[in-house]
Formats: structure tokens, C-alpha cells, sequence
DNA sequence: TTTGCCTTTGACGTTGACGTCAAGTTCTAG
DNA sequence: CTAGAACTTGACGTCAACGTCAAAGGCAAA
């Protein structure tokens, strides 16, 4: 298939996959006019690429995982890398868990009929990183 | 105190100080001299404001929270915005959650000291895009 | 008063993952 | 064979949250 539907399929722009190649994400091979050619597995490929990057990984790391993936075999140097992103995933689900108990403190504070009700939910979304 | 002092106190830099001021998120009194002075609560409120940033929202959006925040009081306008940013936090959770195990299944593949015992986890992470 | 750190505004630089426009080429349906 | 959709490379634009540099002025201690 030709970029075009490679990117329908996959739901990312051309200009993406275009993007995914010159980083190094993405092969693909031409045709006599020197138009991309993909074959059915790319769109695998790009949903995994999409997930990393989901994930927060950079270009750069991506870059140096997909071969491992690929050959399903992981060097100590990567493994390095990926026990630090891992936890670097872990913070961040945190983070994000945190956030979001604080914005629920808020929507109750909007949903709920009146704050008198429960002033501690209040102090909680106005001063939790008062916290140790 | 002045910028300086709130900087270490909060751990940011004092560019980031204005710029939440330049934002609206953070006010500040003068000295004669036009230096900025903040009251000791600035601190709690730069935390907040940390917060809310690593919660995945942009300064246009905290800076439509802090009034609520403060008046205590949330509109349905806001509520709506609040709304869906907690679905995308919860579903930004989730992608982290699913990057999460597929990085774990390429430590597995790197720690474990046989791929062929376990194909499942590998085929886990090369081809999880193609589940339902 | 002088030393010297702190602060001010202004403005340009950075980073990453693309968006967007332009000018030209290729492919395909009819 | 021809219209026009799809594709090519190249290059500049974008956005957010600051970093960084410069020139000038404020502030506190000796």
C-alpha cells in the first residue's frame, strides 16, 4: 500500500509517517517513480511506534528500541534505559492518579450541593501539597 | 519574600515565576523600587500551580481553575472543561498503564534468560495493537 | 557611599512532533 | 491520453513552558 492509505488505516497523518521514516521508525520501500510502498504489516508498526511515543518515549528512544523488539533481544545498555523509563511510567501514573483524585475534589465541589457539607474535600483540593 | 527566595523555596526557577504571572496564575506586590514580593502562602500556591501543570494541563486551563479553586465555587461552563479533562486524564492513565506493561515485557525479554520459555509475552509486546 | 548580589523588562533561543505551504512528479481512472 | 488525485522533497511555521542573555536598576551591608 502507498502512504496514503498506510496513514487512513493507521489514523496518523502522511506527514507523520514521513517523519517516523526520517527518524528511523519506519521503512519502506519504493516504486519505479519513487513513491513509498508499505507491505500490510506496517500498520502493526505504526500503532506500536503511536504507542510509544503515547508512552512518552522519545524518537531517539524509540529509534534504539524497535530494533530489540525486533530481534527480541535486549542488550544490558537498553535494559538500563528501560528500567529508567519504566519508572519514569510509574512516576507518572502517579502524577496523573494525583491529579486526577484533585480535579474529582472539584467536580464534586460542583456537583455537590454545598460546600458546607464537606470543607474537607475543599482543603484537600486547595492545599494538598501542604502534605509531607 | 522576593522572587529569589520563593524560586527555592517552591524549587523553580524565577523565569517560571513570571512566567505564571505573565499567565495570570500568580500575583504579586511591588516594592517602591518595582521588585516583586510575595506573601508566604505563594509558596503552597506555586505547588498548585506545579501540580496542575504535571497534571497535563496548560496554563490557559489552570488559569480558569485558580478562580474556582479560591471562590470555592465551580460553574457549569467550568464543570463541562473539568469533565473532560478528567477523562483524558483517565485515559491518559491508561495508555501509560498499557506502556507500561509493554515495557515490561521487553525486560522480561532482557532479565529472563530464555526467550523460548515464554513466546506469549513476546508476542505480547510485538502485536498487541492487534487486539480488539 | 560603595560593593556586589538580586531583580527588572525585553527579546530571542530551545525542544519535539509534527502542520502547512509550494512546486514539481507519479499514478490511475476513464 | 489526459485530468486530477496522490505523491515527492524542501523548508518554514507552530505551540508550550520555560532557558538564557543583555542592559539597566534596586537593595542591604560595611
Amino acid at each position: 500500500m502507498r502512504i496514503g492509505e498506510l496513514a487512513d488505516r493507521a489514523c496518523v497523518s502522511t506527514r507523520a509517517l514521513r517523519y517516523y521514516e526520517e527518524q528511523g521508525l519506519l521503512r519502506s520501500s519504493r516504486t519505479a517513480g519513487g513513491q513509498r510502498v508499505y507491505p500490510q504489516s506496517a500498520e502493526d508498526r505504526v500503532r506500536l511506534i503511536r504507542e510509544l511515543y503515547t508512552a512518552g518515549l522519545t524518537s531517539r528512544v524509540i529509534a534504539s528500541l524497535l530494533p530489540a523488539i525486533d530481534a527480541r533481544h535486549v542488550g544490558p545498555e537498553l535494559l538500563a534505559r528501560l528500567l529508567d523509563e519504566r519508572a519514569r511510567t510509574t512516576a507518572k501514573i502517579a502524577e496523573l492518579q494525583a491529579a486526577g483524585q484533585r480535579l474529582d475534589a472539584l467536580i464534586a465541589l460542583a456537583t455537590h450541593p454545598d460546600s458546607d457539607s464537606c470543607p474537607a474535600t475543599l482543603d484537600q483540593a486547595a492545599a494538598s501539597s501542604s502534605a509531607p
